[in-house]
DNA sequence: TCTGGGGTCCTAGGACCC
DNA sequence: TCTGGGGTCCTAGGACCC
């Protein structure tokens, strides 16, 4: 019987990629660095030094370009596989160290450690293996919630020691709160800081003493969570098993405006291809298939380039070829004339199960016996009086997960009883 | 001139279905 | 002077995370 309170570290690689870079080239080390996103962009990360110039998160290369030409900052392409191949080694040693394991991000883990009696030195072990093995320097909080965890691994980022155990819910948290910026809550963007603002909310301890009623009705239960979080009050569990992906995107930007429609047909063909295959890793198949396209978003005038069109698939499939002819048919409704196109992409939804998905009402052969079983259903209903409990559409797939899953356990997909109930 | 990609959840209204 | 209710799908928008 397990009745250790819970226990939480969150362990953060500090400027993951740039760290990844470092590891194979010593001359950025000490240097100020950052690496670009796709079409080197923007910039997705920064060492200590380019944070200190300042470089902000985000910004054009085209707005930092002097920094580079006069030789004060390293911009550097990135490298995805690189920095997944690292990933992995770090969070397979990082494993060890607590009872189960979330991989949160690509440089990101929580570790569960209740039960742990000294939960500081496990993690400054942890710290130093990383460290001395993969050669990446890590940030590590920790904390009686997920939320405390994560803000404890931001105060940890300014200690030389790299980890801090978040005190718990008490007059010492309170202090501690009280000093962090309710922006830096995790959950909390731009936005929503915004709004806390001109409520006079202004830190950490300010949300956690306000009433959860009014979080709640501003942004639902997942506001309501942030409060409860900063209390001590653990909402969200760890994630061992990583739960199925509800969508696969696949998109980029055009280094360029593009104009020529069929230069677009053809790039979502690529990323038709790119995200069939994905699906087919997955053992996934689409319900249905969005494709957009999008002007460029920092030109209001552009916006009447956007355009999204979905296609549903009577039965869900994740081959390419069937996926591409699909898109084919809708591209002259997807793209207007004289447009003017900087992004597109292609997102495969209502995934569901290769190995169910037949038994689905899905399939058009079953579609009769689908309609026949739900008036059996109904008139079963109506006898006790009851609600029917209706699959949806028996042209489509549920959406969101398979048939079997969404039916009430007395009314099963099994096709087989369908006569017994005439 | 040049501004990422891949996800999540929630809400809401209209179309459509039985 | 009354109009069904419940459900899904689609679109769109608003937030958030890394």
């Amino acid at each position: 019987m397990e009745l250790s309170q819970p226990v939480y570290a969150l362990i953060d690689c500090n400027a993951f990629y740039v760290s990844c870079e470092r590891l194979f080239n010593p001359l950025l080390r000490q240097r100020a660095v950052v690496v670009l996103s796709n079409n080197d962009g923007c910039v997705v990360a920064r060492s200590p030094e380019a944070k200190a110039i300042p470089i902000a998160m985000g910004v054009p290369l085209f707005q930092i370009k002097d920094h580079v030409t006069q030789g004060r900052l390293v911009a550097l392409s990135s490298n995805y596989t690189l920095y997944g191949d690292i990933s992995h080694r770090v969070m397979s040693t990082l494993e060890q160290y607590g009872r189960a394991q979330e991989v949160y991000s690509i440089d990101e883990c929580f570790l569960n450690l209740a039960g742990d009696p000294h939960p500081d030195i496990t993690m400054h072990q942890a710290r130093h293996q990383v460290g001395h093995d993969i050669g990446i320097p890590v940030s590590i909080g920790i904390g009686p919630t997920k939320t405390l965890a994560k803000l404890a691994s931001d105060l940890a980022k300014k200690l030389p020691t790299g980890v801090y155990n978040c005190p718990l819910p008490g007059p010492a948290l309170a202090t501690l709160l009280e000093r962090v910026p309710v922006g830096d809550v995790w959950g909390v963007g731009a936005r929503i800081a915004e709004t806390l603002h001109t409520w006079g909310i202004r830190t950490a301890l300010d949300l956690a003493r306000l009433d959860r009623g009014i979080m709640q009705n501003k942004y639902g239960v997942t506001g309501a969570r942030i409060i409860e979080e900063l209390r001590g009050q653990p909402c969200h569990a760890l994630e061992t098993a990583p739960p199925a992906k509800q969508s696969i995107t696949v998109s980029r930007s055009f280094g360029t405006i593009v104009t020529q429609q069929a230069d677009v047909r053809s790039a979502i063909a690529n990323f038709i291809e790119r995200a069939a295959e994905k699906a087919r890793a997955q053992h996934r198949c689409a319900s249905s298939l969005l494709l957009f396209v999008a002007g460029n978003r920092f030109d209001q005038r552009a916006a009447h380039c956007d355009a999204t069109h979905t296609i549903t698939f009577p039965v869900p499939t994740n081959v390419t070829s069937e996926l591409l002819t699909a898109a084919d048919r809708c591209m002259p409704t997807l793209l207007k004339a004289n447009g003017r196109w900087k992004q597109a992409g292609v997102t495969l939804l209502g995934l569901l199960d290769q190995s169910t998905q037949q038994q689905s009402f899905l399939d058009p052969i079953n579609r009769p016996r689908a309609q026949a079983l739900m008036t059996a259903v109904d008139g079963i209903n109506a006898k006790h009086g009851r609600a029917s409990i209706r699959p949806g559409s028996t042209t489509l797939s549920s959406r969101w997960q398979p048939l079997a899953n969404r039916c009430s356990p007395r009314y099963t997909t099994n096709w087989d009883e369908v006569p017994r109930v005439y």
